[in-house]
DNA sequence: TATTGTTATACTCTATAACTATA
DNA sequence: TATAGTTATAGAGTATAACAATA
C-alpha cells in the first residue's frame, strides 16, 4: 500500500531505479540509464539483448544466431572449410559440426570433401541457404530497429556506415 | 610449399576467406567480411569481442565486466537493492551474491541493511568505486577506441550519441 | 503468504583433449 | 609429424529451485 516510502536510510530521495521513462528493449532485458554515454556499455548491452532474442526470433527461418553468422559468411566468402568458419567466428571447430549438421539437414548448405586435400570439407551454400539468409537478415533489422526504436532508418544507416567504417581501419 | 592451389573443385576461384586487409580486433576475434552492412551481426560481434576481452583488460583496475556495470549503475541511480540491480543486469539475483562479495571485499561498495524493511540489503557506491569506475571507463574507452579503430574521435562521440539516442526512444 | 538475500543443484554451453583419416 | 574433421570429457557460467529471515 505505502508506495510513497521516497526517502531512505540517510533521508536521501530513494533509488528509483525502474522510474525510468525508457521502454525497455525486449521482455528481456531492462535498460540501465547508466549506459547512456558509455559506448562500450551500449555495445555490450546490444550485443547481449541480440544474443538473448536472436535465437527465439530467428527459429521461424529454421536457423539459430550461429547458423546466421555462418550462412553470411559463406555468402560473402564463398565455399570454406570448417577450421576456416571456426576461425572467423571466434569459436572451436568442434562446436561447428553439430550446427553444420543441422544446416546440412536443412538444405542450407551442403559438405563436399576436397579432392585436393582429401581431410577438408569444403563447406558450401545452397539457394535455399540463400533465401533463408535473405529473411533472416530481415528479422535481424528488425531486432535491431526494435533494439534501436529511437532512431530512425536514416540514422540507422547512418550507424551502419559507423560501424563499417570502424571495423575496417586500414581500407586505405 | 604450394600456397598457390587457388582454384577448387568446381575451378571457381578459391575461397581466401583470411585474403582480408582487415586487422583483427584483438587477438581473440576476428573480423568477418560477412559483417559489413549487417548491423545486428557488427552489434553482435562487437558485443561479445567485449565480453572476451573487458575482464582481462579490467582485471587491472580490480573489476570484471559485470562488477564495472554494478559500478556504473549504482553511480548513476543511486544505492539499490541487490533485485534491482540483477533486473537492470538481466541477470539472475543469485549470480550477484558473489560479484558484490568481491566489490565490498576490495572497498569499491558497502552493503547495509535498510532500516525500512530488513529483507533489503541497501548496496552502496564507496569512494573508491567511484575512482575505479572512472578508471574502468577509461579503459573500456580504450577498448571501443581499439575496436573501432576506423573511427576519428569525433566520430566516435557521433556513435555514441546516435546509440544513446536509439535507447531512449521515449523522450519527448 | 510474499519477498529479500543466500545457498545448492542442475543444466547449458564450450574449450580441451583424444581419435581417425589424410597429408 | 602435422592437420581436418569428429567425438567425448571436463570445466565455466548461470538459471532454477530450495532455504532462512523478514514483511
Amino acid at each position: 500500500m505505502n508506495d510513497s516510502v521516497n526517502e531512505d536510510i540517510a533521508g536521501n530521495a530513494r533509488i528509483a531505479m525502474f522510474d525510468q521513462d525508457c521502454e525497455p528493449i525486449d521482455p528481456l532485458l531492462p535498460v540501465p540509464r547508466a549506459l547512456l554515454g558509455r559506448t562500450g556499455f551500449m555495445l555490450f548491452h546490444l550485443g547481449a539483448a541480440l544474443d538473448a532474442i536472436a535465437d527465439s526470433r530467428l527459429a521461424a527461418v529454421g536457423v539459430d544466431a550461429r547458423g546466421y553468422c555462418m550462412l553470411a559468411i559463406l555468402s560473402v566468402d564463398g565455399p570454406g572449410s570448417q577450421h576456416e568458419l571456426a576461425k572467423l567466428l571466434g569459436t572451436a571447430p568442434g562446436v561447428l559440426v553439430a550446427d553444420i549438421d543441422q544446416l546440412e539437414g536443412k538444405g542450407f548448405v551442403e559438405r563436399n570433401r576436397d579432392p585436393h586435400d582429401r581431410r577438408r570439407s569444403r563447406v558450401t551454400l545452397l539457394p535455399a541457404g540463400e533465401r533463408a539468409l535473405a529473411q533472416a537478415d530481415q528479422v535481424s533489422a528488425e531486432i535491431v530497429a526494435s533494439m534501436l526504436s529511437g532512431l530512425s532508418p536514416a540514422e540507422i544507416e547512418q550507424l551502419t556506415a559507423l560501424l563499417n567504417r570502424g571495423l575496417l581501419p586500414s581500407s586505405g
